[in-house]
DNA sequence: TGCTGGCGCGGTAACGTTCCCATGACGTAC
DNA sequence: GTACGTCATGGGAACGTTACCGCGCCAGCA
């Protein structure tokens, strides 16, 4: 009667049409108690003639949960981080909320910037990458949130999840040495990540078990690009060297980067110069050789980070640090030096 | 007074420590007319003073704009959609809104579903990448949206943002002929994509300007991914051929699987077999060779969907359907035949 | 028979915002 | 001096939903 014609039919609609009250159609909807099943029915069959969908921002007003979450990565068309992103998505889906996500360019006004339309879009929490060194904005944040990848170490009071990259060091390490190389020359970050250090210490600590002073490990840095560990390599080659250099990358897309610097310096991959990248991107299957690295389960830490989201929501105040193993994907770009015999140039491209 | 100690300030909190009504602390805050400029700053110095953020759900109750827009896409860690996602999400940012990230898998009951969590999230209008023939969810869909990529067509009613196939097609083509090749081998998605018939329409299209029978063209069929493409490439391979192949694949997933197939076969590329893809994604660079393709421009159509989407919401009703150029990127994959043999036209080519 | 309690249902308030309308103060024109 | 227009401000309603409270009914029990 009062329905206009181009409006969303409302929960009012759906009781009118079942011929009971709004209470009444709403305690139907969200399946609560005190009604009659015949009552029940009538009003799903409404709901569904007039095509009745339930309208989140009113819930989110009255309940104080929009149903949303936010999601702050630097960069989604980053391999790893799409993957995370997707793993997110799935487990929220599952949950009934959607994601907002946002991408930070390692940038901390961007990062500042999309806390705050998070904040305003009133998510009921975050799972965010910080940008290094921002704790500010991360203080002020005033909603729930979890830490996602390797800053998080830095804050002791909140959950977060990220790989066990000590594990995962250790993996890419006793497959180099258990292929015949010996310490391995490092392809590492821009000094003001937290990610180095995690990965330098992680390194010096299996080199300092393994008696090797890890002093003598030749290294160069980068940015996380492929252009970046290009450069790096060009410059770890131009060094001086003998014999078969193995390259130890922080990161996938430097790992690609120096597998190309390599070929572009007439040396060959996996034959003259051996490379391991740490990430674990799909797309270092398509390198040639194909990348061998750590991968980290980028998903699966995206899906960790929804479930451990939920939990800081309902004030369950269990504040855990969850680091997920890394696994080794063996593919090419690491020679096998153990058989004494001369690399034999099939061997190395098995996929 | 009234305020509890763990709620988020409202407006009326503003209004309160301003010493004003709610109505003029509104105007104040949303800029409207009609408030001294002394009041106005009273009343922002009181919102900052509390830390006060407009809530966007009760925003969008009141006025119908909740500030979100949606994107539905195949898949997000999809290298290809997510440089999509990101420019959509640049130029949601830019004005103000946010972006609710969806993959769909190419699924239709996933499809449907995320459609409905967008209109039950209240979104102002979607961007979405439909599943093959849904054509009913998207009638039902009752939002404003925009679709993007190479469904559009058969809708014909609504806005969209494209690439254009056939230009993009052409300069393949084009491209190959002018390295010396003949009439290419094709790959090509699987049968119930409409991507599929664009593709080959402007490859049958170019073939018949050039007085080519596109009967002639060897094609095979596969998934939009690298193993599909793998695939096809080794049933491509086991037909007869004579000289030198060149392939064309629908897609920059398919055609890295074509080389890593030509390489399993123990083939060179390109020196053997020559492939060109289609796409741009960001890893056709890491494969060896590097990939040759015909780029989409991923980022700018995802810009101008949620350009188009704003227009669409603010009822300009001017169903637009655009298709932005396809630019060439040539790496490595595909041999320059023209210094051996200039002239060589159809024929060289055919597997 | 009358009281109690459980149950199904309806009315209403509240979430936070914005917009419309009313109010009152002031200035201007007759 | 009165009438009227302008403008800053306040009051209240509305967006759609759900939780709380209260009412009437019926069964069970003293």
């Amino acid at each position: 009667m009062s329905k206009r014609r181009n409006r969303r039919p409302t929960i009012i609609d759906v009781a009118e049409r079942a011929g009971v009250s709004k209470s009444t159609a709403a305690r139907a909807l969200t399946g609560s108690s005190n009604i009659t099943e015949e009552t029940r029915e009538k009003v799903v069959k409404a709901a569904a003639a007039v095509g009745y969908e339930r309208n989140h921002l009113a819930v989110g007003m009255r309940s104080g949960r929009s149903g949303m979450l936010g999601l702050v990565i630097p960069d989604i068309t980053n391999p790893f981080w799409a993957e995370v992103a997707r793993g997110a998505q799935d487990q929220a889906a599952e949950a009934g909320s959607s994601l907002l996500v946002f991408s930070s360019d390692w940038d901390v006004a961007k990062e500042a910037a999309h806390l705050r339309a998070l904040r305003q879009a009133r998510v009921d929490g975050a799972i965010i990458n910080p940008v290094a060194d921002n704790f500010d904005d991360l203080d002020r944040f005033g909603l729930p949130f979890v830490l996602i990848g390797s800053s998080a170490e830095r804050f002791v009071e909140t959950s977060s999840v990220g790989s066990d990259i000590t594990q995962g060091v250790r993996l890419g390490m006793d497959h180099l040495v258990s292929k015949g190389h010996g310490a391995p020359s490092l392809i590492v970050g821009p000094k003001n990540r937290l990610a180095r250090v995690r990965f330098l210490r992680a390194v010096h600590q299996h080199c300092i078990e393994r008696d090797i002073d890890p002093a003598i490990l030749a290294m160069e840095e980068g940015e996380y690009t492929v252009e970046g560990g290009k450069q790096a390599m060009r410059r770890l080659l131009a060094r001086d060297h003998v014999g078969h250099v193995c390259v130890f990358a922080a990161n996938d897309m430097m790992a690609i980067g120096a597998i190309m610097a390599v070929r572009e310096a007439g040396l060959r991959c996996p034959e003259d110069i051996s490379v391991i990248g740490f990430d674990g991107i799909p797309s270092g299957e398509f390198a040639w050789p194909g990348l061998t690295t750590v991968a980290k389960p980028g998903r699966e830490m995206g899906a960790r980070a929804v479930e451990g989201l939920f939990s800081e929501i309902e004030h369950q105040p269990e504040h855990r640090r969850i680091y997920l193993p890394c696994r080794l994907i063996e593919r090419g770009s690491l020679a096998d030096l153990s058989a004494h015999a001369p690399q034999r140039v099939a061997g190395a491209g098995r996929v």
